[in-house]
DNA sequence: ACAGCGCTTCCGTCTGACGGAAGGATCGCC
DNA sequence: GGCGATCCTTCCGTCAGACGGAAGCGCTGT
């Protein structure tokens, strides 16, 4: 990225390149030298070196003992305020703190971006079966649980670029073709409910459903990760629509507003979790 | 920030500008539209305009349905590397969620910059008492539990500063003398926690532990806080503190290695976690 | 119809970003 | 202790591209 194009002769504006410098950093290289930044972003040593000293004067890198640059904590504390991200995540966290306490298992938080998925928080005990997913990582939406609730009411657009678009196989259990994915997607729609089952590890399965923002469009997807010989998803399902429910009426959805008082009973019939926008 | 000090003629250069920027943006104000942030950043218009373009076609702002800008995802994305802060919440988490579960209060995991703390992580339960600290949020080192912990453990020129700094006050029993925070901050490097009774709000107490990094240097605190009428501060110490010793574990601290599996005893005395580097 | 507001586009000016080159600072090796 | 290798830092003349005033656009309210 921010490649110079020297070829070209055309330089790239100040904004990109210094922008360019923070995409160097990876999940796998969080720690960069001056030259490492260079030989990823393609900008001269001169160049680099400049930008660097202002980003690390502002604190948006920092510079170890060692001498490699990170990515700074003042960048991370703009970055908090990202209300997709961090701001829906604080709304999530006690429900998913109960969801965890309930099963001692993977608990994730995720939003759609394109046709992935970032994810926004994990809870995950020391003992629950293991998910290569991290906090702030990616991942195509197909595969997973939270990924087809989300795209399941997701613009009709993208949901046939998802259909359309390749579909990566990672198990023999994934979701390869876009006439599955969308009867899926449907299914999704019916039930409020997405179930993901050995599509990224055989042995794991996922129950996801989908977070109603205050305007009720769905803006976020809660999921379970359990071990597939362990657990009968349906008896997830319900915990984890009300988790999703509880998370949405935090967050003003006038779906999932609670019924008058003396009417009120939480685990009534689910009053049309789905059928978002 | 990023002022254009017009009156001089001089002009700051673009990266400052660009991070002037996103500067722009605080917590109470996490949506702003164009001439907001002109306002905010002293930038003209149509250079204001230009840059955020910029931003916004990397993704590190979001136009909304509403033509506001807010932090974008992309930007939360790329900060999540910060080694200082997502990394070392990943490895407490799990530490933090134990404690939680325990007593469904509010659990929090610092850092130290400058004379401020900066919150990583907070669970905490709907009921539990509440605190007004934000997950990316500040707050002065010397009223907390969390800031104690780390100031006592801090470089001593640093802890100089705080002694001889201006003490905010935000309760009658805040510290606000230099010589009571010099010998508080000893006492805590003797016991190894740090207890904070009232220093914010008079009814809430929070217990804190030093959080050792591979180095065996302090690298974060972990504390709990609790209303004050309904807990004894000593009865919660060996939990922060095993838990505190337990994330040091987790990041490579020596000094929190688990002994010997002949020998183990998990509940020894505390084999002083304190006198880091 | 007009004023007010916020956003977008244009384009000539000139300044500050650019980067090649030279100069440290450390290392490890012989 | 000389020498190459690697990585970082500083300098400074050149010129491209950032800059921002001004004009235009699309609202909304009166």
């Amino acid at each position: 990225m921010t490649g110079p194009d020297r070829r070209t002769g055309t330089r790239p504006p100040v904004t990109r390149r210094v922008l360019g410098i923070l995409e160097a950093f990876t999940p796998e290289r969080p720690a960069l030298t001056l030259t490492e930044i260079c030989r990823r972003t393609g900008l001269p040593m001169a160049t680099a070196h400049r930008l660097v000293n202002e980003l690390v004067a502002w604190g948006a890198l920092e510079r170890g003992a060692d001498g490699a640059y990170r990515v700074g904590l003042r960048l991370w504390e703009v970055a908090s305020l990202a209300p997709r991200g961090p701001g829906l995540r604080e709304a999530a966290l006690p429900f998913m703190e109960d969801l965890y306490e309930a099963t001692h298992q993977n608990v994730q938080l995720a939003v759609l971006d394109g046709l992935e998925v970032v994810y926004l928080e994990r809870l995950s005990g020391r003992d629950a079966v293991h998910v290569f997913t991290r906090v702030g990582g990616r991942f195509p939406a197909h595969a997973t649980g939270v990924g087809l609730a989300l795209l399941a009411h997701a613009d009709p657009e993208l949901q046939e670029r998802a259909i359309a678009g390749p579909l990566r196989r990672f198990t023999p259990k994934t979701i390869c073709s876009g006439r599955q994915l969308r009867r899926v997607l449907a299914e999704v729609r019916r039930t409020g409910v997405a179930i993901s089952d050995g599509q990224v590890e055989l042995f794991a399965l996922s129950v996801a459903a989908p977070v109603h923002g205050p305007d009720d469009s769905v803006v976020a997807a809660l999921s379970i990760v359990v071990p597939s010989d362990a657990y009968d998803p349906r008896a997830l399902v319900p915990a984890v629509r009300a988790g999703a429910r509880g998370i949405s009426r935090a967050l003003g959805a006038p779906s999932a507003r609670r019924p008058p008082a003396s009417a009120a009973r939480e685990s009534g019939p689910p009053p049309r979790i789905a059928e978002g926008g």
